[in-house]
RNA sequence: GGGCGGAUAGCUCAGCGGGAGAGCACCUGCCUUACACGCAGGGGGUCGUAGGUUCGAAACCUACUCCGCCCACCA
């Protein structure tokens, strides 16, 4: 197709998927091993199988996006490995919400039928999110993609396990956890979400036993009271002295309870006295432990009231509650309820209100494991980006307890424990067993539980690379380059990689941690299902292209900063990436005649606007590079929309089109060389965050290769030419100010004007040359330099700029009065200027302690101004003494 | 109870020791043969408050106010 058909409008449609292919299909994504190359890796943050694309993904993987193709284009072997999350929980309440529908339970199912369905629906429905990936332009290795339940990490699982329970560091026991009775399962620490909400704090008093008087407790679970088997004060504490050792009696239930003393009692606190449950409260746990308490179960994983709850057995643990307050009530044993407000855990994933209650599970030592993982970090050999993260990861280690890894779900990874029902071994294993090593027994079974799902996400570094095996891939691209992520998983999977991947790897899984901060809405809420305010960036990418997403993503994003989704912000994004588009065509319609590989650079004759376009754009290309690598990619890409629109479209162009479209061939050739390199070197510069519409385009220009995306990034060769900068400055200055004094007097530019000039003999010489490019940004008839003694036209709109007069002789249009104000007030305005400046200047700290090129500068100011202020007053006389 | 981030033009946000910037919105001209998803020009800000450091502070320090996150076993 020839670029003239092309049309004026960029549309992405077309191109997005073709390019995409086309790198699929040349096997552009799969790294080459060049044992003398550093390799660039990094393993995506694999999203869950059931989930879909959200603005988070989008950005996450834009950044990651960017950071792989600039790689790669720098020549590095660069992997960047996909995959999927098996997300235990949510994948299973999936399926099993799909198969209530037909109204059977997994129950009904059994348990290796369920794990049947589970996999037919993983096939059929799962990993939709990996094409969704594929239209943001993602450039992963899809021949190496991975899921976290496939065979090799299920065997890295297995073999981390066993490892850590041979190393005492895995253990099974009947702790407090955290049990989520809506999904039926111990879950984690980290996996309860706190909410302040408002409550009761009741106090009861309990009678002593064996005398008059009572000891009053308080309490926000009067449920638990059934539970109890103490009470325990503070030790110090002189108001409950007397009491110790006593025992007091447990109303409507009766049970003796010993008074105890322990220093966890806070005497501050309520009465200074405490119920103590150890079977449904972690620090009554403890309490218990240390004085050899009973521990009684009144609460059971459907969150109803155990046989131990006596006549309240069966009850909903709230409607046992109320009623068992009535009952303290009606007994005389309540003393009052005040209101409280305290955090209540809730289940990060159904959000039910958690029961901390006793149960027998699988915990990770945490201790062992936490120490040389904070030392990496301490010690640098991980740096955290932004460096604040670094503090929250370290705190969060430093006060770390052990992690429960067993949930009571069927999918997942099954713990690789089996116990024998005859000798009561229990035994760990890399392989499936079915007699008992111990006793030779096949009375054996399984333990039925799964692992937390964030236990096999731990591995991802380097079980995707083929561990526990010594592959190749494991040896070149292990350990990562970075791992790009929000900040929501740092405790989740950051930190938890880390620690294994030291015991395992004897290497950190990744040298920099770059946190990325929330894709917000409009109104700065989180994008949330339940608030109905997230945006489909397919929506967006149907609308306006993959490039745009990006772009404004990026360009919207500083480092752990979130961001807004604006649809304003995403159309001018889209209109920049016409702009790109535009330029382009610009270009290839006047690129018909001309082969890079033709041009002698020697034979040219650069003019001062190519100088001064080179010279930008290196140092664009190094500031970009420079934005880069310290992953401020949203500078890097900002920096790119300025110099394209602003100095290569708005200036550049604007000036090249007189001697593209003229008939001097050494002019026109010299004018499509440059825009051809500034162009295609620009293209290159922004592939990475804009990578089909930069393919297309580079596509067409004369003398691409096979791709942009494996053509080489912008070398740091083109040198800085200040001077051309200086010089070309004068000229917009110039221009500028045409413009705008032609603009005050309303000239439509149509109407052509002459310009008549006056500077000192070099200025004169600059603007002589570069007349013709004056008079096509201004709209002059004419251009006339001359020295400043000159004639100065009196019926002339003017303005003066570092040490140019610039007269626009328009009689018809000229107001003497307008005139002379106008330049009155800029009198006044420098005057104003000039004063500062002197007060700077007579500042002996200043000239004393600030640096001399900024004392330089004040004092080259100074002298310009004054030179301007005579300039205007000259002026002044000129146009009050002609009125 | 601790910790972190933010407060800059009407809106969304850059800037983070040397004279206040962008995009959108607004006003005035322009369909100038790449682009009206555009071009040119313009208006608009005591940079949250109060102190301090400095020759110089939107930027650094301290306190405070408001918004938003995160962590924490006071029953």
């Amino acid at each position: 197709m020839k670029m003239k058909d092309i049309p004026t409008a960029y549309d992405p449609h077309t191109v997005e998927e073709k390019w995409y292919r086309y790198w699929l299909d040349n096997g552009y994504f799969t790294p080459e091993i060049k044992p003398e190359k550093t390799p660039y890796t990094i393993v995506i943050p694999p999203p869950n199988v059931t989930g879909a694309l959200h603005m988070g993904h989008a950005l996450d993987n834009t950044i990651q996006d960017v950071l792989v193709r600039y790689q790669r284009m720098q020549g590095n072997p660069t992997l960047w490995l996909p995959g999927m999350d098996h997300a235990g929980i949510a994948t299973q309440a999936r399926v099993e919400a799909d198969l209530a529908q037909q109204g059977i339970s997994r129950w009904e199912l059994g348990r290796e039928k369920f794990l049947d369905r589970v996999w037919e629906w993983k096939e059929q429905y799962g990993g939709q999110i990996i094409g969704q990936l594929q239209r943001l332009g993602a450039s992963c290795d899809f021949s190496r993609e991975r899921f976290t339940m496939d065979e090799g990490c299920s065997q890295a699982v297995r073999e981390v396990f066993v490892s850590l329970y041979e190393r005492g560091l895995i253990y099974r026991g009947n702790y407090i956890v955290n049990w989520c009775p809506q999904c039926h399962t111990a879950i984690s620490d980290i996996e309860v979400e706190y909410e302040d909400s408002g409550g009761y704090l009741w106090y009861v008093r309990y009678p002593l036993a064996d005398e008059d008087g009572y000891i009053t407790v308080a309490t926000t679970r009067p449920e638990t009271i059934l539970g109890d088997t103490a009470v325990a004060v503070n030790p110090r504490d002189e108001r409950y002295g007397h009491l110790l050792g006593k025992e007091a009696v447990l109303p409507v239930v009766g049970r003796r309870l010993p008074i105890i003393a322990d220093y966890y009692v806070d005497p501050a606190f309520g009465t200074g006295a405490v119920k103590i449950t150890p079977a449904h409260d972690p620090n009554d746990f403890e309490v218990g432990q240390r004085h050899g308490l009973d521990q009684i179960s009144v609460i059971d994983l459907d969150g109803k009231m155990t046989a131990e709850a006596g006549k309240f057995r069966g009850l909903d643990r709230y409607q046992c509650r109320q009623q068992l307050v009535q009952e303290l009530k009606a007994g005389g044993y309540l003393v009052k309820a005040e209101d409280l407000v305290h955090a209540i855990g809730h289940c990060s994933r159904c959000n039910t209100v958690i029961e901390p209650l006793l149960s027998k599970q699988w915990f990770v030592k945490m201790k062992p494991l936490a120490e040389p993982a904070l030392e990496v970090v301490k010690g640098g050999q991980i740096t955290f980006v932004p460096k604040r993260f670094t503090k929250i990861y370290c705190q969060w280690v430093e006060n770390i307890r052990d992690w429960c890894i067993s949930r009571q779900l069927w999918w997942g990874h099954r713990i690789p424990v089996w116990y024998c029902h005859d000798c009561k071994a229990e035994i760990a294993s890399r392989e499936d067993i079915d007699y008992c090593p111990a006793c030779g027994s096949n009375n054996i079974y399984q333990d039925p539980d799964v692992l937390d799902t964030w236990f096999s996400s731990a591995l991802w570094p380097f079980s995707t690379l083929g561990w526990p095996e010594q592959t190749n891939d494991l040896a070149y691209f292990y350990p990562t380059s970075v791992l790009v992520t929000g900040r929501d998983i740092i405790f989740f999977w950051v930190a938890r990689m880390i620690f294994m991947a030291l015991p395992f790897m004897n290497e950190v899984p990744f040298r920099d941690v770059f946190i990325h901060g929330l894709v917000l809405d409009a109104q700065g809420r989180k994008m949330s299902k339940s608030l109905g305010n997230g945006i489909d960036p397919l929506e967006v990418i149907e609308k306006y292209g993959a490039d745009t997403l990006r772009f404004m993503l990026i360009t919207g994003s500083v480092p752990g900063h979130d961001l807004r989704f604006q649809w304003e912000r995403v159309e001018a994004t889209r209109n920049f990436a016409n702009k790109v588009w535009n330029v382009a065509r610009l270009a290839l319609l006047n690129l018909d005649d001309f082969d890079p590989g033709e041009i002698d650079v020697s034979t040219l004759d650069f003019i001062l606007a190519d100088r001064w376009i080179r010279s930008r754009l290196g140092t664009v290309r190094d500031q970009v590079v420079a934005f880069i690598e310290d992953y401020d990619l949203g500078a890097a890409a900002r920096t790119l929309y300025e110099f394209i629109w602003d100095e290569f479209c708005d200036w550049y162009v604007e000036l090249a089109k007189l001697r593209l479209y003229g008939d001097q061939v050494k002019e026109r050739r010299t004018a499509q060389y440059v825009i051809w390199e500034v162009l295609e070197c620009t293209l290159r510069l922004l592939h990475p965050f804009m990578p089909f519409i930069t393919e297309e385009i580079w596509q067409h220009l004369p003398g691409s290769g096979e791709s942009i995306m494996m053509a080489p990034y912008p070398e740091a060769a083109i040198r800085r030419d200040r001077v051309a900068e200086e010089e070309f400055s004068l000229i917009q200055e110039v221009v500028r100010g045409i413009r705008n004094a032609r603009a005050e007097i309303n000239v439509p530019p149509t109407r052509k004007a002459r310009v008549i000039i006056q500077a000192d003999a070099r200025a004169v010489s600059l603007l002589t040359e570069t007349a013709p490019y004056l008079k096509s940004l201004a709209w002059a008839s004419e251009v006339v330099p001359g020295p400043i003694r000159g004639e100065k036209p009196a019926q002339a709109v003017s303005f003066i700029t570092d040490g140019v007069e610039v007269y626009l002789p328009l009689a018809d249009l000229v107001e003497m009065e307008k005139e002379i104000a106008r330049t009155q007030k800029e009198i006044t305005a420098m005057e104003a200027e000039i004063k500062r400046s002197e007060r700077m200047l007579s500042n002996r700290g200043f000239l004393a302690q600030a640096p001399a090129k900024v004392v330089e500068k004040e004092r080259q100011k100074e002298v310009a101004y004054k030179d301007k202020l005579v300039r205007l007053k000259e002026r002044l006389s000129s146009l009050q003494g002609k009125q």
